[in-house]
DNA sequence: CAAAACTGAACCAATATTGGGCCAATATAG
DNA sequence: CTATATTGGCCCAATATTGGTTCAGTTTTG
């Protein structure tokens, strides 16, 4: 694990306060005590703290303790940057089985070739989980372009753009293992097939046992 | 597999900054720590870091450490105004039917009352299409919460503010009639009485059933 | 084969962290 | 009100960590 320094700690607190864990006029613990929970010197986390400070987020009276200084605006700090992966499986299992059936209805020859070109690039990239997370996501992207409904399309650009840090990335790289990605392909291959059949509830069947795939291996994963 | 090169680690870092794995001010791992995590000595890697430092991606800083110097442009938004009530149906086709289902498991008696109360309210306005649509809105919004899924809850929160755009406000005075009023409260009646009942399936039928009906009163709307 | 790239190790200077002690301001208990 | 505990503020010397650099040996590439 990273040895955490003055910047780090200050980071995780700032997250922290940004996400709402500590609220406005909240004080936090002492500076010995959090210096302890985060296995830091004293003058280490004070250093921290100086930082948050400096950028107005706390208040700090000598004697009293630390006060947060500064209410989380909920327009600029969206929900779903805060999303954990089981929330955001679920989302995609109501979005993007439907999202099939519209993609068979209005998809055009260019999005299946985009499609068919993806589900190659992912069967090269068995070894390579960087390279297979890369391409999947442009699959599923390219999925909801092929419904040529600009709402949708946006949704699915905002879940794709979920960064919920360290515990997606954690659980990507747990989960994502060569039979994983196998599996993934051949599943990719058979909701393509079926979008390219125009059957549109046998496409949103096979993306519904995809996602549960993925929910399982999620779930699989947390168990470790 | 390939053996990484410093240009590999290079993209693979970019990548991740652009992802905003890493943001900006985060301190990236010791060169030390992030060659051997790579897999990579650490000659190779300080050649990478070069790289996105002559890029201005990173900064570095002796002695203390390597720090993102790069916000990735995070402002995809105005799509969302421009979207037709046509793609607005076929969206909350795709998200609300699973939304019941969701709600049957993970939804809580305050849920159900609120949704009953609101139920109340829009049998009281049969002849107030101001005061039902906002009622309805409510109602969607409600329904989303009982998911406890705070994606979805985003989700349908960005899509109720597009319901409020001024072409559904015109449309929404031309399909408001009484009896479609009348006949919008018997199913959201239905629909919430399957969730009571614990039935998700028949709850989601019943909630496209629902769609269906405002997407034909919508089409018949527009003929007009 | 030859050039280029990567490796692994050592060493350096800059910076950060540590752990300790001590102080003054504030809060709390009696 | 007073005694005591707790809080942040500050300083210091020892130690750890970080990026910077060099170099001989190995691997990969063309």
């Amino acid at each position: 694990m990273n040895k955490l320094g003055a910047v780090d700690i200050a980071t995780v607190l700032r997250r922290e306060i940004a996400k709402g864990g500590y609220q406005k006029h909240d004080r936090l613990p002492s500076s010995r005590r959090l210096a302890e929970t985060y296995g830091v010197a004293r003058n280490t986390l004070r250093e921290a703290l100086r930082h948050l400070e400096r950028e107005g987020l706390l208040e700090t009276r000598p004697g009293s303790g630390t006060y947060v200084r500064y209410q989380p605006d909920n327009s600029t700090v969206p929900v779903i940057e805060s999303a954990n992966p089981l929330e955001l499986i679920d989302a995609r299992f109501a979005l993007e089985p439907h999202i099939c059936r519209l993609g068979v209805l209005h998809g055009r020859r260019e999005h299946f070739q985009t499609l068919e070109a993806l589900c190659e690039s992912m069967e090269q990239s068995v070894d390579d989980p960087l390279a297979f997370a890369e391409s999947d996501t442009e699959f599923h992207r390219v999925l909801a372009s092929a419904t040529r409904n600009n709402l949708l399309i946006w949704i699915i650009g905002q879940i794709n753009a979920v960064r919920s840090m360290d515990e997606w990335m954690r659980m990507r790289h747990l989960t994502l293992g060569p039979q994983i990605i196998a599996q993934y392909n051949v599943q990719h291959r058979l909701i393509l097939e079926a979008i390219r059949a125009r059957e549109p509830e046998r496409a949103a069947n096979r993306m519904k046992e995809h996602l549960e795939t993925a929910r399982l291996s999620l779930t699989r994963a947390a168990d470790t």
